[in-house]
RNA sequence: GGGCAGUUACCCAAGUGGCCAAAGGGGACUGACUGUAAAUCAGUUGUCAAUAGACUUCGGAGGUUCGAAUCCUUCACUGCCCA
């Protein structure tokens, strides 16, 4: 791959908010990875994670995704854990006041977060670290020093305290230490690049290279990856809105909900998400475009791409076979959980029993809204079970009643 | 440190003594239509019993009242203004 095929690999699905901004790093992008071709030495990248939680999403992916074409290209990868961010607890989500993690907790979840994170990054390739390694030996002093780069203005112009302050929400004095840590660790680390999702624009841009530039050091490109919206195709996908793609979610069950994804998305998720290149994603859409393509073809085609990543690819066919014969062909699935009907018991019991409604309340409505079925006849009001056989209630939810 | 405002269901937000299980919007769910799309349309959205009705809920605790989300006291949290 050539310099500039390689740059446009790695700007893609990248958004900077900024044409200006984007073309600047395009260029120092271009201009870093020919000054290591020249040196023959790789680029030191990394992307910072905090182990908060630990079921992964795609979300969360992206930009592992993008150090795994960094590493595919021969560039040096860490990942690293904001260990030390983790001790101290973020936030910014103030609703939920973060639990304070352990340091236990830390390296519990730090464990899982890498053993997903290693479905998409090459495992001997990439260099883990804690940013608590040289964050926790800064002294207040040091702090400090760092804190005299950068003056109140420019994090209240950052979208996200704006926001916050037009709105009149709390903006806690040690979040912007955040913003200073995080453009530590690219000094630490030396860093030629960092990825990161756009809600770090400001700690990288901002903060990483003014750092890196005070403190001597050339300043790191950053590549800024899009936002992958949930499976209602607009929201940010994050575990509140509850439009999520979990990683351990199973290849059955993660092909559907890509299937669910609007046609909209899809683009955006071909971009940031599969292992396709520029090249490959055009003519997709050239095909999307001149209508030789079905978008529910090329949409299964990208679910059955993003499955596999996560899964074996056997797993990923099957998935793509069962949701045909699920869906298309309104079979009811093979598998689904098993229940031995009880003495006595109403369909609602059975629904209830079985988890298939939060309430007798919801169950009731869900059967006057038609929602309940008991091999494929609607059920019509709630009754002594009727017979043994497969219930369905709403849309996805089955059991075989014994 | 002083003054003022706010805290309502999943979220935003109306409600200032009974007509409040609590308007409206979003979300979610169900049905129709589809490509399990999207968009659109119709409906549901505290719990239990479902006929009526009963019970729990409006930041926490206590109080006034026949009766409180609404009034009082107190505690907690948040914001704004002043220092």
């Amino acid at each position: 791959m050539n310099i500039d095929e390689q740059v446009e690999l790695l700007m893609q699905g990248t958004d900077y908010g900024d044409a200006e901004l984007q073309k600047a790093m395009t260029n120092e992008l271009r201009e870093r990875l020919l000054i290591a071709q020249k040196e023959n030495r790789p680029l030191q990248v990394y992307c910072g994670y905090d182990p908060t939680s630990t079921d992964l999403h795609l979300g969360h992916t992206i930009s592992m995704r993008k150090l795994r074409q960094f590493q595919d290209l021969g560039h040096e990868v860490t990942f690293l854990i904001g260990s030390y961010t983790a001790l101290v607890g973020d936030p910014s989500d103030k609703n939920k006041a973060r639990p304070v993690l352990t340091e236990e907790q830390v390296n519990e979840n730090s464990k899982t977060y890498a053993e997903q994170a290693f479905r998409v990054l090459d495992k001997n390739k990439t260099k883990i670290r804690y940013n608590g390694e040289w964050l926790s030996k800064l002294s207040l002093v040091d702090l400090i020093r760092l804190g005299q780069n950068f003056t109140v203005q420019q994090f209240l112009a950052r979208e996200n305290f704006a926001k916050r302050l037009d709105k009149g929400e709390p903006i806690y004095l040690h979040e912007t230490f955040y913003a200073l840590m995080q453009g530590y660790d690219a000094v630490a680390m030396n860093t030629d690049v960092q990825a990161g999702g756009s809600d770090q624009l400001f700690n990288i841009i901002v903060a990483g290279r003014k750092l890196q530039e005070a403190l001597g050091q050339k300043p790191l490109v950053g590549i800024i990856t899009g936002i992958l919206p949930g499976t209602d195709g607009v929201q940010r996908m994050s575990k509140s809105t509850g439009n999520i793609v979990p990683i351990n979610t199973g290849a059955d069950d993660m092909f559907g909900k890509l299937m669910s994804v609007p046609d909209s998305a899809m683009g955006i998720y071909m971009r940031l998400v599969t292992r396709w290149s520029p090249q490959e994603i055009a003519q997709i859409e050239k095909d999307l475009a001149a209508n030789t393509l079905h978008p529910r073809d090329a949409k299964m085609k990208m679910a059955q791409e993003i499955t596999s990543i996560f899964y074996s690819d056997d797993e990923a066919k099957s998935a793509q076979e069962n949701f045909i014969k699920r869906f298309q062909q309104k079979e009811i699935p093979d598998e689904m959980p098993e229940y031995n009907l009880q003495p006595n018991q109403t369909v609602v019991d059975v629904i209830i029993a079985n988890k298939m409604a939060e309430s007798k309340s919801k169950a009731r409505s869900l059967i006057e809204q038609k929602g309940v079925k008991l091999d494929g006849e609607v059920i019509e009001k709630d009754m002594p079970f009727p017979h043994t056989g497969v219930l369905q209630v709403g849309k996805r939810k089955f059991l075989r009643v014994k």
